[in-house]
DNA sequence: TAATGTATGTGAAAGTTATCACTTTCACTT
DNA sequence: AAGTGAAAGTGATAACTTTCACATACATTA
């Protein structure tokens, strides 16, 4: 009954396994082994039907009556979402937001290894954040020529968006996380974009506010 | 046909309307007073369609035969999401990401007023980010009796998000938006909150690449 | 003022995703 | 070794979202 072509994966439950499986990375540092559906279920705050049901879609990785082998399972992911190998990463704009991105403590466990990162501030030019050397974006060509990068992270200002994108064809690059505001399109669909918009979600939870207190005005 | 109860909008409609005020504050700055759902479409990635069929949830804003009036739409937008009144915002934890977020040009557009940031670092309390104050987070209670919070933004470390949030009970706040990867829960629905996780999207980001390479050499 | 082009709005159909009741299987107990 | 409890897996159903074809109405032009 295993699936192994994962074709048609709704993004849906591509975003849940990754709450899964940072949370069987947690269970697994305290000693766990073994983890039931409705242990995922109160740690990332997804219902245990769901739970089951996505995991079902890639195969059967639990035991009846007892739950799922937390190594197993977690390799089972790794696998599923193409993180049993490393990604070589570059960051392109080191400032507050790079910097926190540079130093965020989940990437490191998921098999993401930082290259470099890549500014026009002259003086962090030569330093280093996190053992990630900040180079020029000048270098920015070369590099990609010498090295194998999987994925570019952007947090330039969003109106240097386009230019940084444009430089990243004819690459090995393949992936893209946009965090500027810009709404990069894969033209030629030789990459795949992931555009994270951060202000949209103060947008959205104001209106989740507001519709909250009206439910509840009404019970 | 004007809907006023907006009850169960779905939050995918809720995410594109953010998208859209932001692509109509653009237009709007260049001078533009008509815009089409083509346009919207373009800029904003979202399929036409899907613009208009949105918008028709809350009220009919256009013209047939010509588009939709950019002010009217937007102020329309901005009463659906509740972004006509102002909010009041703080945020805990200016570490990076927090001075990233206090210095994000898009939330002083839409209406967020941040009165404060807290954090416990000695060299940087007293100062501020972009004219918002650090205090020291001892402060943060006595804060929340005298003002008006409407809003949280917690940038903590993961492992003291719980701790935070159990500070923000008994008082005005109604929204979190916890960019901490530790999973929140309105346990007992006095606020929405709102979950972010950074690190997700990279390894989302790792299977879409994975399947999309996959499914270019079936083609 | 009538005709025409254009873009919105609408309702049905198709496609997705989530839910629920139920079956299956395993492990543990006695 | 049989029985019991517990949790995974399944398939039908329901709910939600998107898509599509078409009807509608506005504005402009002749």
């Amino acid at each position: 009954m295993r699936n192994n072509s994962f074709d048609n994966v709704p993004e849906s439950i591509v975003g849940r396994l990754a709450s899964y499986h940072r949370c069987l990375k947690n269970a697994a540092s305290t000693g766990q082994t073994v983890i039931k559906s409705s242990d995922i279920s109160k740690l990332c705050g997804i219902k245990a039907t769901v739970v089951r049901k996505d995991l079902t879609h890639f195969g059967e990785f639990g035991i009846k009556g007892k739950g799922y082998n937390i190594i197993t399972l977690s390799s089972n992911i790794e696998e599923i979402m193409g993180l049993n190998t490393e990604k070589k990463v570059i960051l392109i704009g080191a400032g507050n937001l790079g910097t926190a991105l540079l130093k965020y403590p989940g990437f490191s466990g998921a098999n993401f290894k930082f290259l470099a990162a890549f500014d026009i501030g002259a003086e962090i030019i030569g330093t280093s954040i996190n053992s990630v050397p900040i180079l020029h974006i000048d270098k920015l060509g070369a590099f990609l020529k010498s090295n194998e990068v999987q994925i570019a992270i952007l947090t330039v200002p969003s109106q240097e968006a386009e230019t940084i994108a444009s430089q990243l064809h004819n690459c090995s690059i393949k992936g893209i996380l946009n965090f500027t505001s810009a709404i990069l399109k894969s033209d030629d669909g030789k990459f795949y974009i992931r555009n994270i918009d951060l202000s949209k979600e103060l947008e959205v939870i104001s209106f989740c506010m507001k519709k909250c207190l009206k439910n509840k005005e009404e019970k």
